[in-house]
DNA sequence: TTTATGTAGTTGATGTTTCATTGATTATAC
DNA sequence: GTATAATCAATGAAACATCAACTACATAAA
């Protein structure tokens, strides 16, 4: 077995269903973002992150934080800013950095949009799946993660 | 409970998880097809999806079977076809339709790209997880692709 | 201190995806 | 049989993402 040329049934079902919801789900999440708010998905994930906390970050920080290059995060700053949802600051401490803060538009925008959000989060997901599968897909991620970080040290 | 301003901590957690696992995953293959082929990851789905039905399919057939929006599989294929991956061909049956066909070309890079791609699959998903948490996923994510269909059809 | 190395952030070019619209054809309803 | 609606595919514009290069500052080493 471990034929490297494809997967196997079992593994190959897996794998694809999983990217496969991951798609549907996501633009799914995004069409239902649109429709009832002035925010996209990136938008909003980008306001969640800052008002958990407390309205400013790093730039670096909130990249890490959501998994964005930096270089993505400053482009969509950038568009973010022309809308103003958000605005860029000057960090005193080291005068490389620069904060982003949250506008009272950005967050007036956020608390429009949240709760459809979160209600089609589980509706579409959350409340399909058993606690054992959502402790599975928790573990599971976690686990690719750590192997995913593992991976970028060496 | 069921606050809908945002998620519960366990539920949060999970689906941060997830969502944050499948950006790194998605990234690290990506990086990986890249290095080591001509293809994109995108570029590798379609061909998969071509390869495995004899080299040829209609258009929207194939941006179903990989969960594509229509205009974003034109497009694309509109790139891989000045690489020379695939070429179009009209459809006499229905003559709106076209098919998209892999090229002699698609079909060497494919070859090359795809047991490195596995690889990594296994390496870095697969590998790392117990059979209960790939059933788990697998049905976990099956359940929300139904869930996506019913939610679509009304 | 000078020099080297690393980090924070931006920028421009290029590539990709989405959205709305359109042309062409086929399927359905009247 | 004609009008109406639905489907297949392509297109241009705009939003988004990636990549490589670059500025500015910070940290460490010589």
């Amino acid at each position: 077995m471990a034929n490297s040329r494809t997967l196997s049934d079992t593994e190959g079902r897996t794998w694809r269903s999983l990217q496969f919801m991951q798609l549907r789900l996501t633009a799914e999440l995004g069409r239902q973002l649109s429709e009832n708010s002035e925010l996209s998905y990136p938008d909003f994930i980008v306001l969640v992150a800052l008002t958990n906390a407390d309205g400013r970050m790093r730039i670096f920080e909130l990249a890490n934080h959501i998994g964005w290059e930096k270089s993505r995060l400053s482009h969509h700053i950038g568009r973010m800013s022309l809308r103003r949802l958000v605005t860029r600051e000057k960090c005193d401490s080291d005068r490389r950095g620069a904060f982003v803060v949250v506008t009272k538009r950005g967050r007036k925008e956020l608390e429009l949009a949240a709760p459809g959000h979160f209600d089609a989060v589980r509706r579409l997901f959350l409340d399909q799946l058993t606690p054992d599968q959502l402790v599975a897909i928790r573990d599971a991620s976690e686990a690719t993660l750590e192997r995913l970080a593992v991976t970028e040290r060496s």
